[in-house]
Order: C-alpha cells, then structure tokens, then sequence
RNA sequence: GGCUCCGUAGCUCAAUUGUAUAGAGCACUGGAUUUCGGCUCCAGCGGUUGGGGGUUAGAAUCCCUCCGGGGUCACCA
C-alpha cells in the first residue's frame, strides 16, 4: 500500500506539484493508537514545497490521494498529518493473502547471493560460558534470518585449536593428572567428565602451579635468594625493588604487578609450555598427538553443548590449519604498495590516511599475527566459496577495532566482497553481581546454565501445564523446549549491539516479554484450531476493531523480516512477536470465536487465529526457538 | 591520554534513516471469568531521555561541551 502511494505521487508529481519531487519527502509511519487512521503520511516536506501550512497541504494530499487510490475510504488531517483509513475490503483481502501463503513475508530461498556467518569460534582449552550463548543464539538466529530474507547461507566457525593456551592445558594433564590403579591419567572415560571440562580443569591447574611457582621465585627475591638467576633479571627486579622506597600504595601495588612479571617469566613451567608450543609447530609425534587426543575430548564435549543449544555448523576451520596463511597476502599487499617493509623485515600497513594506526602483519621473524590469520582465513573462505558475497563475523565488541581495520585492508587490496563483511559486534553480557572474570570464578557455565533453566521450567511446567496424556520423552522435551526457549529469547530480544544485563531469575520467567509467553499464545491457539475443525468462508464477516489492528500487525511482517535482516537483528522480530501476541491476547480476551454463531465471523476469526499462530512458529524457529503446541 | 561505544521510569529494555502527548515488561496498587487453555486481560502508579548549549517548523535521535561508565590502543588471540 505504501508502494502504491508512493507510486502515484510520483507518477503524477508534475500535475500534483508542478515539479518532481524526492521519493525520500514520502514518509510514512503507523497511525498512532489515538487517531483514527491505519496509515499516515507526513505533510511538512509537501507544506514546504506547496508554500502552505501543514495542515493545508495534508488536506490537499488527502483529496488528491482519495481520487487516486480506490482503496482508500477516507482520510483525516491532525497538524500535518494525514492519516488515511483504508476500506474494508483491502484487510480482508491482505488476510486471505496471509492466510493462503505458507512462506509469508519471507524471499524466495537462494534468491540473493551467499553470505557466510561465522559464530561461536570457541577456544579449545575452556569450555562455553554465558557469553557463547549469546554468540551462538545471535549468530544462528542472523544466519536463519539471512535465509528468509533469500540469501544462501552457509554457517562455519574457527576453532580456535593452537596456541600457548592449549599446550598449557596439555602440559598440566601431563603433570598433575593423578593416575588411577591401571596407572592411568584421568580422561573423559575414567572419570565421567565431559571432555571440555576436563580439559578445562587442567588449564586452571596450569595456573594454579604457575602462579604458586611465581610467588615461590618472587620469595626467593625478596628474601636475597638469587643464585640460579640470570644476573639481568636480578638487576631488574632490585631496581623495580628500590623503585617502591616512598611510594604511596597504589604505586607499589603498580610496582608490585611488574615485578611479578618478572617472576612468571623465570617459572620453569612457561619455559615448559613454551618449549611444548616449538615441539608441536615442529610437529612433534608426541606433543602432536597428545594435542590431537585433548582437542578430540573438548570436541565431544562441544558437539554436546552444541546439540542442546540447538545450533549447526556447515563448514568448519581449524586454526590449527589456517595460522600459516597469509604469508601469500602478505606478498600481494607488497606488491600492490599496500603494505611496506621495514628495517627488521617486519611488514606493516599504514592506515592513518583512514584515521587509524599504521599496524602490523608479519613480524620481524616472519610469523604472522592474527591479523596476518585472518585475512589469509578470508582469502581461503572465497576460494572454498566462489560465489560468496560477503561474511559476517559474530564477534563480540572488544574486537570492533580490529575488523575494522581487516575490512580496510581487504577493501584496500581490491576485494570486492570487503563492502559486503559485517562485524556482528555484540555486547558483553553482565550478571547482577558485576563482570564475568574466569580469574575471579565468577563465570556461568553453558551447560550448567542450560540445565538450570530446563530443570526450573520443568518446575514450573508440572505445575500449571498440560501434560495430561505425555509420555516422559514427550515431557523432558517440552521442559527443554520451554527453558530453552526462555533462555534463547531472554538473550536475542536485546539489541545485539548493547551491553545486556543477564538476571538468572529473569531469565526463566514466564510471563511478560518471555519465550514462553509466546509459545504459550501459540499452544492455546493450536488447541483451539483442534477444537475448531474445517474453516470455511468469511466473505460476508464484518471486520472489529482488534481482528484489524491483528491484520495490520500481520500486513507488517515483511517489512519485519527485511529490517531484520538489514541490520543483523533478531531483536527486530522478538519485538515484533511480543507486539502480536499482545494484540492477539487481547483480541483473544475480547471476543468470542469458536462460539459466535455467525459463520462468516466465526471463519474469519479462525483464519485469523491461525494465521498468527503460522507467523509466531515461523518467526520463533528464526530465533532457534520451538514452539511446541501443547505446554 | 588518543580513538570508540554507551547513559531513556525503582529494575530490564523499546523508540536512534529527526516528526503528534517518549512506549513495553517486571515490581507495586486495584479490578475482570454463566466464554473457546488465567502461563490471560483491563486500569492505576512511575520520566527535566546524565547536565548545559546549538541546528530545525519539529530533537531521546544531528552538532558542540561537560559529567559518568565500558571497550581498545601487543611483534596476544
């Protein structure tokens, strides 16, 4: 409808206006509650160029409008607005529109080119925590939107497998694994522990020892302990020891942090993790598969939390095989002058022409960064994908600088695609009591977190539910369809862009702006279809007040699923639902349907019902979310 | 300190391509069911959109400034 104004507008400009006018000067917005009207156009631009007031030129538009637009029955003037009632018949049909497409609102799939999304990229010496799920939610939820706006998507991640961080999980099971009576280290088998768990504990035993070692040295140093040392690093530590004398505390404490350094640096196991991480880049059959036999249990173990999050990959990439590319970019950028050498050999790029830094992509040793990663990852993702389009990387804010500064350097190296990467940047995610800091343990965990919600959904459920007639599958399923649903939804109806508060009790409520209050409205619906059987016509039906504002809402959807899609946004629809589900409540309350006696009316109200119920299943499966129908 | 993002009701969030009286949920108070699932609905309470200035017919939204908070400024990833 708002094309068709528009159209005609522009059309008949000349005769209208006595110029052309600027497709941009046609503003529309929803008629407010309060004003009669289903669509609005705004009058100021037009007063401006009429040379009348407002709500002169909004009644000229109107008269013009209305001789013009047969679907328009009449029309109201408010301080330069116009807001237009359409007739009866344009909603019913809009709703039959609705009714009869199953794929409403939604582009033909694979219609528009092919878009990776990158989400979650876990490392592999930790398991997931809160601030995953979020990554994960957001990054399938995008891909599943991306989809229904047309695109082909295909959904990958980088693992983050190598590294110093690895091998000092490695080095701690080697160590400090106590062996059972076969003389065995503990594994995933032995112990019952979930791979990425007990992987995970070792690295927090790695610095449990490391830090102990450190403190150990630091001892040594203050008492005058220094044989053993290298004399530099004793010179050091008594100048930073002398530098305290008559320093007010938070100097010290500064002080204090350095010399600590100092210490970690002389503990002989950063000096055994170091030599672990030579002996696995030199292919060490040894160090090598110890790696491979680690990594194999944090896989098991995240192909768990991955099941119960509900979320898939198509393609992945391991860094273990990807942190050598680049060099080939590094050469290219050479040679087109984008990048320049310097002295030492390292190569650097100058951004400041851009108002950025000049910043480093192969080091004077000639090892590359995770810049220098990264875009050979890029290169490699184009050839594996030759019709891809662009990318977008779900990867929380504190990177923003640094794809920033990666799409400027594809872009300057002549990549087309560059204009089409997206940094899905995301906020950080903050419990009631502060930060998450893995140092200070205040971490949530994601399987534990997963677990809670569905044991308290199951709670509540046995409650208030209706599971009369389910078989015990059949209701842990619907336990985890509810508390996942609540969780999924909690973290995408924010922004993903903003910071976000994550308050446990909040998060497995049920009523309110919750998953589980529009599953709920989709369950009672379900049951009342049942209930209801055959729908036949609704020609004749007189329209009500809330089954049109529920038409209009519905009318709405495409304009939902596109702006979702424009700008990454899950929030976009979760919001959206919430609004349907309000209005549909209400209707709900207010009037009758499986008892109105007048058939058209009845029928309508039915293809109304389902109608929403479609669009509520629909829109939640693009946040991950089920919708089960009976709760 | 440089760059960058943010600050909206007691709390959590909408509205940020400028547009009518800044909207929801939670919490709190009071109501609604001879009716289809009460995990429902209705009403009330609650705001100088961090402060100040500017641009505009019109500013939560754009510009400047100050205050407060986060992130980032590694030959880490």
């Amino acid at each position: 409808m708002e094309n068709l104004i528009k159209s005609v507008l522009l059309q008949n400009a000349e005769t209208f206006f006595g110029a052309q006018i600027e497709e941009k000067n046609i503003q529309f917005q929803v008629t407010r509650k309060e004003f009669e009207g289903d669509l609005t156009l705004v009058a100021f631009p037009f007063a401006k160029l009429w040379k009348l007031s407002p709500q002169d030129a909004a009644q000229k538009l109107g008269e013009l409008l209305i001789q013009h637009v047969v679907e328009i029955e009449k029309f109201n003037v408010i301080q330069g607005f116009l807001n237009i009632v359409l007739k009866e018949n344009y909603w019913k049909n809009q709703l039959t529109e609705i009714a009869s497409n199953e794929t409403f609102g939604w582009e033909q799939p694979n219609s528009k080119g092919t878009l990776l999304v990158e989400y979650s990229s876990p490392n592999t010496n930790k398991p997931l925590h809160l601030g995953h799920l979020r990554n994960n939610f957001l990054g399938f939820s995008v891909a599943e939107i991306l989809k229904a706006n047309g695109h082909k998507v295909v959904k990958t991640q980088i693992i983050n497998d190598r590294g110093i961080h690895i091998c000092k999980s490695m080095l701690a099971w080697e160590r400090f694994s106590p062996l059972n009576d076969k003389g065995e280290r503990e594994t995933p088998q032995n112990t019952g522990l979930k791979g990425d768990k007990l992987v995970g504990k070792y690295y927090v035993e790695f610095d449990k020892h490391f830090n102990a070692e450190a403190k150990e040295i630091l001892n040594q140093w203050e008492t005058g302990v220094v044989e053993g040392f290298k004399p530099e690093t004793i010179e050091q530590f008594k100048k930073f020891a002398n530098a305290r004398e008559g320093k007010d505390e938070k100097a010290v404490e500064d002080i204090n942090a350095k010399i600590k350094e100092l210490a970690k640096n002389e503990t002989s196991l950063l000096r055994d993790v170091k030599e672990m991480l030579v002996k696995w880049e030199a292919r060490d059959p040894q160090t090598y598969l110890l790696w491979n036999t680690m990594n194999g249990w944090v896989y098991d173990g995240f192909a768990t939390t991955y099941k119960m999050m509900g979320v898939d990959f198509d393609k992945l990439y391991y860094e273990s095989e990807t942190y050598l590319l680049g060099k080939d970019i590094v050469d290219e950028g050479l040679n087109k002058n984008v990048f320049y050498r310097k002295q030492d050999g390292s190569v650097w790029v100058d951004l400041t022409g851009d108002g950025l830094d000049e910043k480093l992509v192969l080091r004077s040793d000639g090892t590359a960064v995770y810049m220098t990663q990264d875009l050979g990852t890029a290169l490699d993702r184009k050839k594996d994908f030759e019709d891809m389009e662009g990318m977008v990387y779900t990867v929380g804010n504190e990177q923003d600088y640094h794809f920033k500064v990666l799409f400027l350097i594809l872009k300057k190296l002549g990549y087309a695609w560059a204009d089409k990467c997206f940094h899905l940047s995301y906020g950080m995610v903050d419990l009631p009591s502060g930060k998450m800091k893995s140092r200070e343990g205040t971490v949530v965990d994601a399987d534990d977190l997963m677990d809670e919600v569905i044991t308290s959904a199951k709670e509540m459920t046995s409650e208030r539910g209706h599971l009369e007639g389910m078989s015990n599958d059949e209701k842990e399923n619907l336990f985890r369809q509810i508390g996942m649903g609540g969780l999924k939804y909690y973290l995408l109806k924010v922004d993903p862009k903003k910071r976000m508060m994550f308050n446990p009790e909040e998060s497995i409520e049920l009523n309110g702006n919750t998953g589980p209050f529009l599953q709920y409205a989709h369950a009672r619906i379900q049951s009342l279809l049942v209930k209801a059987g055959e729908v036949g016509e609704f020609q004749d039906a007189l329209l009500g007040a809330e089954e049109k504002e529920i038409i209009k809402l519905l009318s709405q959807y495409p304009s939902v699923i596109k702006e979702a899609g424009d700008h990454y946004s899950p929030a976009v629809i979760a919001n959206y639902l919430f609004e349907l589900v309000k209005a549909f409540n209400h209707f709900y309350q207010a009037v009758p349907v499986l008892i109105e006696k007048n058939p058209d009316v009845k029928n309508l109200r039915l293809v109304l019902c389902k109608s929403v119920a479609d669009i509520v299943k629909r829109s939640l499966l693009l946040l991950g979310i089920e919708s089960p129908n009976k709760m």
